[in-house]
DNA sequence: GATGAATGAGCTTTCATTCAT
DNA sequence: AATGAATGAAAGCTCATTCAT
């Protein structure tokens, strides 16, 4: 016996996708508090102040919730990275190329403030489950991805400049990760330069 | 009615000795396959062979076992990277450069195959539970200091040492995961190409 | 992961305290039999005819719900004791005072009938949880307060009457216990005729 | 298949009586600090020396330990109440009776203060336990006996003179454990005062 | 559309007692 | 006689999800 998709429901009108948006606004909340697994699907229902019979009209499950909520977030996790940093403007203004780096480092770095308890439990998810994992991949893409159209734009000359992409971007994010999210006991600036100089040199000591 | 100190055997016989490693052993492999909550107390017992009783006095709860395990698990990786790597004999030999880099890099690529998916799963945790947190912390201590002391005899005129020890660190570590871990859709060896390349630059292009 | 109030429902609609009575009423019969120990909140929901989950909707754990059903018997039994003997009629009745005073003890006993088996176990119970004790405590200062008015009537010359009437009402209270749930081996109306023979004593014959 | 009764070790070697008894005490230490259910077999076997084996080689299980206990306290409660009390030499003294009285009732009291958290443990089991029941009752039996020599002595004209005596000693028992066992908010003396007039008026104003 | 009472599989952990050595 | 490693039934409680109203 086939199991018909459940239905969930599109929102469309104006007071549905308020709702919608107030669950997944509440449920970040939550998650950044007490973490997923402290957080129970009628404790979010209740807080956002709708049954968990609506709830569950609005969402196949928690999990389908969740990552509706790390969606959100992400958009406007690398939206922040970037943030005035759009590569248009960036070639036009011909900036000193040390100084850009710091910057777009320390941009990164700034952008893990916002939620930094909700990331670090994402984060942790991202290596558990696959398709936690599919959605910081998207996410990651762009950011690599900008990335790469500054090395064109900066270092023509690089060998490999997809691998050298993702390489700086993973370097600056795992850093990232030790100075704001796990408590790295060493002052962010140290690593900042550190890594701006190492950045600077790969790009430009060929 | 105040609970203290339970008591949890300190095996010395043989026969014990064997039991509780059998449960560490079976612990990760059965942490591998299903993840560490889809992993029941009961399950490692039953599949070690000893009652849940047994269980239970030779570890104070699941937590424990699971630190347990990863603590013998990551004594063993952190070995691995080292392997045949230590610093006097690699001071002696004066190998070429660039060549002696990249093979730390494949090094610690490379431990990473041992338990892929356990290593996954504990990645995971290191995020959300604050002391498997410690736990990798005291681990990734050796590590950097390891790259520090090759740094000291490589590129002494670094201006901070030991941020330059953490971030170089950082960009292997976090570039291990994509490529061993998270199957980052590229080859192995570009990654390794580049990021041997970034690192060299660092420290050679002054 | 702090967990806050667990939420339990008040039930307000008919059906819902229905079934919260049914519960209770349920837990009092397999306490008697049983007794608490030997008594699971899974049994009591299936004996209810409600799930375990329903169970623990309507209370916090099982000791709350041991209350919730000492502190219902309690008013009952309290309530049984002084059934047709309230203070203002039996002033305007002036009765026989050696009368009074056994039908006052008889009525005691006789409140022990009703459940004596549930009696027992929660009587065990005072002894040895403070919070159980203080159920009791609540119930019997109501009791000792209606000796007190009876001797504020009829032996207004007393010098302590507080410690008369605690001490009168333990008597009592004790009597009734070996009475009627310790299996005394004493004709019940031997004990009865002492015991009123005895307060009337202490009363009128200073 | 008939159940063999299991072979208990009776000892008359001296080890084995010494061993016995630091069991008893033991437990009896245990018991008070944590309550029964708060005393595991381990923990006192541990804490009296002896491996888990000896302990039911010495006494079938718990409950007989646990009876013992009470035994050999129950013993030495009763012989406080009673020390240098004894019914030959007060007769002889012909002391002022209601002073007697006073001394009598503040040294039950007083018994209570040796162990009042095992004391109140117990008393709880008297209430659930028929076995338990009967040790107390031995002992009560004896301490009643004693009442009711008093009273051949000094109230002979009583009309019923077993259950004077068992009402007169339940009613000292009951006060006593509110005084010492339960917190009563009240000043003991007071108590002990009327309780001394009450039982005095009983014996001497017919 | 909305509600929220109801479900129940499933989890961790305890401890009295046994019995091979 | 003495040991103590081993046992395993059994208990309390959670929470994602359903579905009758």
């Amino acid at each position: 016996m086939a199991k018909h998709k459940k239905q969930v429901r599109n929102p469309v009108q104006r007071r549905s996708i308020e709702k919608r948006g107030r669950i997944i606004r509440t449920a970040q909340r939550l998650f950044s508090k007490h973490g997923i697994h402290g957080t129970t699907s009628n404790e979010i229902a209740a807080k956002s102040g709708v049954s968990i019979g609506t709830f569950y009209s609005y969402f196949r499950n928690k999990k389908e919730l969740m990552m509706e909520v790390l969606r959100s977030y992400l958009a406007e996790f690398t939206a922040n990275i970037f943030k005035g940093k759009d590569i248009a403007r960036i070639a036009g203004r011909k900036p000193e190329i040390r100084r850009l780096i710091r910057e777009l480092i320390a941009s990164a770095f700034a952008a893990f403030e916002h939620e930094p308890e909700f990331h670090r439990q994402m984060w942790a998810l991202k290596y558990s489950d696959p398709e936690i994992r599919k959605l910081f991949d998207e996410s990651e893409k762009k950011e690599v991805a900008y990335v790469r159209s500054l090395l064109e734009l900066y270092a023509p000359g690089m060998k490999d400049i997809d691998a050298g992409a993702k390489i700086i971007h993973s370097a600056i994010q795992n850093a990232g990760h030790y100075v704001k999210l796990l408590d790295y006991p060493m002052k962010e600036t140290r690593i900042l330069e550190e890594l701006t100089e190492m950045v600077y040199r790969y790009l430009f000591r060929q």
